[in-house]
DNA sequence: GCAGATGATTCGGT
DNA sequence: ACCGAATCATCTGC
């Protein structure tokens, strides 16, 4: 029996019977010497080969190892080989040779830019960054959830690289052992080696479809994660007690005015622990919701006026300055807000700032010292009889129009400030 | 679950 | 760029 692999690239020149390259075996051929002989004896091979399949197991083994051993099975493997190798010649030129698929490179490039693929830099840090950034604030608890999502992305990571191998390793065993099943077969069957490595082609292909998939559905993964942590950020917390108070105790300290400069804004911010801009938001919100509905905050006005008030009062008999916020537009103090002055004070900051002088600045902001005056007199009994409570804690900063009030004249202070006047004349403003 | 509070966003005006 | 206003989306207390 002919076990030797039938390799097509042995057999060159090989041909159909009658044909030039006919091989000498096949032209040979048994005891009948004449051609209607041979061709009755592939006849009947060819026969035997089409209805193997019908038959039993054991039958189809048999007849199997008769074909093995028929004289002319060399011949007519040789010339099956020839015929195949002619026919995957005309496929060929189809299927090999494929550009790079874009969706591929998109996908790999995706995953390298989120540090998914490619070399580990620290988790995609710099994606967290970059999601971050994109949010537009960074509150206190930003390094924390930039820690969640290095986690969830090196999570991803792993997975990733953990299935890539996987498939890698099924892909080499399946390649592996389908080359063993061809090359076993190329005894039987005509294969070339050309044609394993085609069939090894198509199962890398398969294989890296099944990767594609891979990389798409981790792709998926961090784009939901990316979402989420910016939905993450997107989402709404109150700020804490704290922050609340010392926003609202400037808001209420700058009744007249409270429209912190950039400097106040970035102390507010950073006493509070918050962005600038989400010191803008506050009082954005705060101003319009406070104009809105002026008697909803008369308690909240009063309470903090009060407070202020009490502070100034202390920080007076201390022979200290209250603390409270600084000025709007007034230089910012690091570390404190320890820039409350009495109205002349803050005139000479401002004149020592260089600022522009504005009248009605500082006309607001003793307006505001009034305003708060009037609270903590009210709120101890000390001045306000007779007066209501709207009258007690009049939005004095609020114009006719709706608007704050931008150019209250000093002279708008009015005498009752004067009497108790010498005790909160350190109010802050 | 609901209503109100509240931080964030969007849009138009200046 | 900043602000007012409207609106959205979530939080919070009941």
């Amino acid at each position: 029996m002919d076990e030797q692999p039938r390799l097509m690239h042995s057999h060159t020149g090989v041909g159909m019977a009658g044909h030039p390259g006919l091989p000498q075996h096949m032209q040979e051929g048994n005891g009948g010497t004449d051609g209607d002989g041979r061709k009755q004896d592939i006849g009947d091979i060819l026969q035997q080969i089409m209805t193997i399949t019908d038959q039993s197991l054991d039958e189809a083994q048999a007849r199997k190892h008769a074909l093995n051993c028929h004289r002319m099975k060399p011949a007519l493997f040789n010339v099956l080989c020839e015929i195949k190798e002619k026919t995957v010649l005309s496929i060929r030129g189809a299927q090999e040779e494929e550009p790079p698929d874009p969706q591929l490179m998109r996908l790999d490039n995706m995953l390298l830019a989120e540090g998914v693929s490619g070399p580990e830099k620290g988790g995609g840090s710099a994606a967290a960054a970059a999601a971050a950034a994109a949010s537009g604030g960074a509150g206190p608890d930003n390094s924390a959830e930039h820690s969640d999502y290095r986690a969830k992305l090196t999570q991803i990571r792993q997975i990733y690289h953990t299935e890539l191998e996987k498939y890698e390793q099924a892909c080499n065993e399946f390649t592996t052992h389908v080359m063993n099943l061809l090359r076993e077969q190329s005894r039987t069957r005509p294969i070339s080696p050309k044609e394993i490595e085609r069939m090894v082609n198509i199962i890398h292909r398969k294989f890296s479809s099944i990767q594609m998939q891979l990389k798409q559905s981790t792709c998926e993964a961090v784009m939901i994660l990316r979402s989420r942590f910016l939905d993450a950020r997107r989402k709404r917390r109150n700020f804490n007690k704290q922050a609340t108070e010392i926003l609202n105790e400037y808001f209420y300290s700058h009744l007249s005015n409270p429209y912190p400069s950039e400097e106040a804004k970035e102390e507010l911010a950073k006493k509070c622990a918050i962005t600038v801009a989400q010191v803008s938001n506050w009082f954005g919100n705060k101003r319009i919701r406070y104009k809105k509905n002026i008697g909803k905050f008369q308690e909240e006005a009063n309470m903090y006026a009060a407070r202020t008030a009490v502070n100034a009062a202390n920080a007076s008999s201390h022979g200290s300055q209250a603390n409270s916020p600084s000025t709007p537009n007034s230089a910012g103090s690091a570390g404190s807000f320890n820039m409350s002055n009495s109205g002349d004070l803050f005139m000479s900051v401002q004149s020592l700032n260089g600022d522009s002088y504005q009248g009605a600045q500082v006309g607001a902001n003793v307006q505001s010292q009034v305003d708060t005056l009037r609270h903590v007199i009210s709120q101890t009994g000390g001045y306000s009889e007779g007066l209501t409570a709207n009258q007690m804690y009049s939005p004095q900063g609020i114009n006719a129009n709706g608007g704050w009030q931008d150019a209250p004249t000093p002279s708008s202070v009015t005498s009752p400030t004067e009497g108790p006047g010498s005790v909160h004349s350190d109010t802050s403003n």
